[in-house]
RNA sequence: AGGGUUAUCGCCAAGUCGGUAAGGCACAGGAUUUUGAUUCCUGCAUUCCAAGGUUCGAGUCCUUGUAGCCCUGCCA
């Protein structure tokens, strides 16, 4: 399938022309927090245009920003994208940086085009003016550049306060661009950097220090997301007037957005702060890390990136799709196994008392290498609640009284009567099954319209299962609120216990084992496996249940 | 007269110099099926935000509108 793109389309035209022999790209995340499914967008654009045309992609971290960042965010996003199995050729950090960057801003200074202020946030709001009308110069906007030179090495020393001086680019502040309003360059912040430590007390902002590190990394293609398309003639100002040698293009793309999604790093991190989640992994959290440990793979999430494509139009990708493409990686690869979360008792009445034999079961029906294991077949089973009904609706195949269905793998089974407690629930049924329909004996001598999971009573294992039911928000931002349709909320979750595969269990690998329930999966979370039971996260259904 | 930007099927998204609307998800039928899953066929925009105009011919060009998103952090 040829899929194309706006940007491959400026790349091309690019390579074609002659402005480039070849490309670099980068992926410039702010290590302040946990890679999330939107980030997982621009990583597949970056590292597949880069890989596509054969050039070649950097990981930068953009820690221009102290008291946001943190070293667990650096190392968490590295693992991220190495876990999406792309290798980045350079790694870098934008603060390795800062000393060609404090050179660049005396440059601006010499050629008359930054300035020491001394506005206050407030003052500098009021002279930036407004979107209809135009700013005022600042009163310090016209020193020498001896004194400005003087003062921002003084910044640097320390000697001033936070927030007491910036250096201001000197562009123009009638601009109906308010980037363009005399934007300012380096702030006074007296925090210690992740990786520069006490080093430095000043700290450029974005629109100063991205251009200048994607130029001095010779990127030649920057991307970015939409809300930057304001900022892309002060991009291109920098790079110009900072006389960089290299001049990288930065183009801008839609972000991702999916349904029942929260993408906002800020929510996301609140909810961590808060401890409403048990941390930026936590499957329920749409971050790479959270998907991970619910079991999805990088398979799919590439899989999703590639076929969502890029464009500039705003959009927000239906969840499913996510679903498609984890069931479209999983289902001919996962090792299946039967679990029944809602256990109900079936009591095969003409099979004897006290046997137990073994049926063989595939591990995966599209997988003869997956190979098979035994499960034990008795006279009392379980299967799910949800496959029998007492009342049939209409096109109703699986049991009640009076119809047969297969046990998967087993024999097929015909419901005869119902018990009920003294509630009146069903507490068990009763079914007799055809020995000749064995799985295997190759008997036609009838159909069945079903076929539904099973374990036997007394040998299945106990197990807990936490489910994570998504609420609907009260409180939903009006401007957020597509992004807010569904929220995660401590007061929904449901523990229950269900029944797992014995022998499933036994040889549980953590991350990569998958329950198959009915018609999705569900993963195998072993981070509260305890003891004497286990415990499992049952955080995604990649399918719904029956339509009935 | 603030500026920027986007508008193609329910959701994404291709649509080169104008030539008579790809594909995926979702959905709906049908066939297979020891998971009502999967797989497999079939269907799903006389129409491209609107209205004019140019043209033999326009989603693609022009004009005028409309709607959404972004911009007044010493965040990125």
């Amino acid at each position: 399938m040829v899929t194309s793109n706006f940007i491959k389309n400026i790349i091309t035209d690019d390579l074609e022309t002659g402005k480039h022999n070849s490309i670099i790209t980068r992926f410039p995340p702010e290590p302040n927090g946990y890679l999330h499914i939107g980030h997982a967008k621009s990583i597949c654009l970056n590292f597949g245009l880069a890989d596509e045309f054969e050039g070649k992609v950097n990981l930068r971290f953009d820690d221009t920003n102290p008291i946001k960042e943190d070293t667990e965010y650096v190392n968490a996003i590295k693992k991220d994208i190495e876990w999406l199995n792309f290798e980045w050729d350079e790694l870098h950090f934008a603060s390795n940086y800062f000393d060609i960057m404090y050179e660049k801003a005396q440059l601006l200074i010499k050629k008359g085009l930054a300035y020491v202020c001394e506005l206050t946030p407030d003052e500098m709001r009021e002279y930036r003016g407004t979107l209809t009308d135009a700013g005022k110069f600042s009163p310090y906007r016209e020193r020498s550049v001896e004194e400005n030179l003087d003062l921002l090495e003084r910044m640097k020393q320390g000697e001033f306060e936070d927030g007491s001086k910036v250096l201001r680019a000197k562009i123009d502040m009638a601009s109906s661009n308010m980037n363009m309003r005399d934007p300012i360059i380096y702030r006074i912040s007296h925090n210690i950097h992740h990786n520069t430590g006490d080093k430095w007390c000043i700290y450029p902002m974005y629109d100063f220090a991205h251009p200048l590190e994607d130029a001095i990394e010779n990127i030649t293609h920057s991307l970015c997301s939409l809300e930057f398309e304001d900022h892309r003639p002060l991009y291109d100002w920098f790079v110009k007037e900072c006389e960089m040698e290299s001049t990288p293009r930065q183009i801008e793309f839609a972000r991702l957005n999916m349904t029942n999604t929260v993408m906002s790093k800020r929510k996301l991190k609140e909810l961590v702060d808060n401890d409403v989640v048990d941390g930026w992994d936590d499957p329920r959290m749409p971050t790479i890390a959270g998907f991970r440990r619910r079991g999805y793979t990088p398979t799919s999430i590439r899989n999703l990136c590639r076929e969502i494509g890029v464009s500039k139009a705003d959009s927000v990708i239906d969840s499913q799709m996510l679903d498609y493409f984890v069931r479209e990686d999983l289902l001919p690869k996962a090792q299946l196994a039967m679990t029944i979360l809602r256990p109900l008792k079936v009591v095969i009445t003409n099979y004897p008392e006290g046997q137990v034999e073994y049926v063989e079961i595939e591990n995966n029906p599209k997988d003869e290498s997956a190979g098979t294991r035994k499960l034990p077949f008795s006279r009392e089973i379980y299967i799910e609640r949800e496959d029998f009904m007492e009342v049939p609706v209409k096109k109703y195949f699986r049991l009640f009284v009076g119809n047969e269905v297969r046990l998967k793998g087993a024999y097929f089974i015909k419901c005869n009567e119902v018990i009920h407690d003294e509630n009146g629930e069903v507490a068990e049924i009763h079914c007799t099954y055809d020995p000749e329909t064995k799985s295997g004996s190759g008997f036609t001598g009838r159909k069945v319209k079903a076929t539904i999971h099973w374990l036997s009573a007394k040998e299945a294992q106990k197990a807990e299962f936490r489910l994570f039911e998504p609420l609907i928000l009260d409180d939903v931002p009006e401007n957020e609120g597509k992004h807010f349709l569904e929220q995660i909320n401590p007061n929904s979750l449901e523990v229950i216990e269900g029944l797992i595969e014995a022998e499933a269990t036994k040889n549980a690998s953590p991350l990569d084992k998958f329950q198959f329930v009915r018609h999705g999966f569900f993963s195998v979370d072993t981070k509260y496996t305890t003891n004497d039971k286990l415990v499992f996260n049952r955080v995604v259904s990649l399918k719904s249940s029956f339509k009935i």
